[in-house]
DNA sequence: AGAGCGTGGGAAATCGTTCTCCGAAGGGCC
DNA sequence: GGCCCTTCGGAGAACGATTTCCCACGCTCT
């Protein structure tokens, strides 16, 4: 019942931990018949290699963190699930931090991390510029890969998907339809996707109508947001309420609903993640989707070029854009 | 910028390596003049302690396996949320595997854990039956807790809500209201949960009607089945439809709501979990909502007071239940 | 004064691998 | 036959912390 070493191994194999640890590794040819023997016997005393002795020994855990700014936002699990499954089959173990939407946390789990020598860190950053400093720290000592939102402009690698692709997608539906009295609902925060949707309505909006680059209002990425945007421009009759993720798009729903306003009707709600009730809400919430496997795998893959780096700074920090899709349903 | 270690603090401060430990960890008392001097050297050259290594030598790495079903089901992400900030308390870190809802992966990815030597494991098992094997074979070598689903008796210590009690809220509450032909839509399934809420919703049935406990029907944990309860059900018009969960539940209000029944004037529609979008649900569903922060803190508790026994089976496994509430909302 | 004890500190073993040297044996080539 | 090269295997040094001995010193008690 206690742990079977590589010394035990040798010991019933008759030859040297040395012997053993190569035939068990494959690092170096061994002879058929000795590699039987040693293989024999560690089935035999079922052998299971000591992953602490050998992470010490090479100076890499297999493990990677990744730390995410609240895994109850509906958008994330998904995004976790998917990294899980990728990095697994890379035969990387995951260390998960839950940081509150605190960059201070943020940045305390991310040296914990570093403490527990993890190989590398795929970081949800908070804040765009709160938590930029601890980010580049941590990509000074272990590859680093942002996810879903970036920290400003060269500080790791990074993706995401293609927020203005994502928003203009919204902008040539609405036009195609008729639309052409859009309202924009988005977050004030200092998100990287907040600011990116915001400005890709503003950059693309005026092809409905001139003045609508201007009609938005800013509140937080939340339901409650939701509902207060719409009492705040209702009264301007918009056609259409494009918004900055779901959860506001369901509280507009909501609050539409209980002003007695026909969805699609009178005016169409698009909202952008398609979180997993974005198809349940009434009418179903046209949205667009992100790529989520895609984004999952890729960052995996940028991990995986850069594992071996010891010395980070290799190379510029590279950029992925995913390309996201419109889906249509039942709210505009 | 290469790592600092031991050996170069007890350089720097000119005393030996075992001393320096001793001030650092604090594991012997040491002469006042000399701890100062090597605390200076310490943080004047960065020292970090080095957790592989100090994982080999105590042998025990401080880490937690987190083995769940499907982090994308509703109800963990705030399970995952509370539980890491539990454990992250008493000093441990989570590593996560998602094991996709099938048995075989769970026994796979709860053996690497071991191999990873985790101090502990908590476990969400994905079949009370199939996943017992594997969670008794790993409650062998640590400490397990189990989650929120149990795994047969005496398997491993346990934390989960009393949902025998969270029924019995459930009939009373319909009872108060005067409903008296309700009909259970719960999930065929072999976990825990849905064979405890289905025996309650019988025991305790029949005080709102003698024929009430043989109106069930079993699906499974989803939408869908939601949907497709209700048009097996609604043509028997039921005043109150108890659903084994939230997704059963909304999936329900759903279908109803399309064919013109009013909720909750002509039928109840009552969830369990209370997962997020139940609050968002049209009307907003009535749930038992579990006491999610209680059975994370609960767990983190019964691993800590386990913590330390190197042959588990030390004592036989211990059970906890935790009493929920009920949600009264818009539904019924 | 000598035995006994408590205290502060160092040397070295240890945890379980990996990996670098080394040496021995065997084979081909001139 | 001597030389070199390849192949196979072992001994032992890392990796970086903890911990067990053990020693030296100074004090107290008899």
């Amino acid at each position: 019942m206690a742990e079977v070493t590589l010394k035990d191994v040798a010991r019933a194999s008759g030859c040297s931990v040395a012997t053993v640890s190569r035939v068990l590794a494959g690092t170096r040819p061994v002879g058929a018949e000795t590699a039987r023997t040693v293989r024999e016997a560690a089935t035999r005393l079922g052998y299971r290699p000591n992953h602490v002795a050998r992470a010490l020994r090479r100076r890499a855990t297999g493990t990677v963190g990744l730390v995410l700014p609240q895994i109850t936002n509906p958008f994330f699990p998904a995004l976790v699930r998917e990294l899980e499954h990728a990095l697994h089959a890379a035969g990387r173990a995951v260390l998960l931090a839950d940081c509150d939407d605190d960059p201070a946390t943020e940045a305390a789990r991310i040296a914990e991390f570093l403490d527990r020598q993890v190989d590398a860190l795929v970081l949800i950053p908070v804040d765009e510029r709160l938590s930029r400093e601890a980010v580049a720290d941590a990509a000074r000592r272990v590859p680093v890969v942002l996810l879903d939102r970036g920290c400003g402009p060269g500080v790791a690698d990074s993706v995401a998907v293609d927020n203005a692709a994502g928003m203009a997608l919204v902008l040539d539906h609405l036009a195609a339809a008729g639309r052409r009295r859009p309202w924009f609902v988005g977050a004030a925060g200092t998100t990287s996707t907040a600011a990116e949707r915001r400005a890709a309505y503003e950059a693309g909006a005026a092809v409905l109508d001139p003045q609508a680059p201007g009609r938005v209002e800013l509140g937080d990425f939340s339901v409650a947001w939701g509902r207060e945007a719409v009492d705040r421009i209702w009264p301007s009759r918009p056609d259409a309420i494009v918004c900055a993720n779901d959860l506001i798009a369901v509280g507009a729903l909501q609050r539409l609903r209980q002003l007695g306003a026909e969805v699609p009707a009178e005016v169409a709600v698009i909202g952008f993640d398609d979180v997993p009730f974005a198809g349940l809400a009434d009418p179903a919430l046209t949205t667009v989707r992100q790529p989520v496997g895609e984004l999952a795998a890729e960052a995996a893959r940028l991990l995986g070029e850069r594992s071996g780096d010891r010395t980070p700074d290799v190379g510029p920090s590279r950029t992925v854009r995913l390309t996201p899709e419109l889906l249509v349903r039942a709210s505009g």
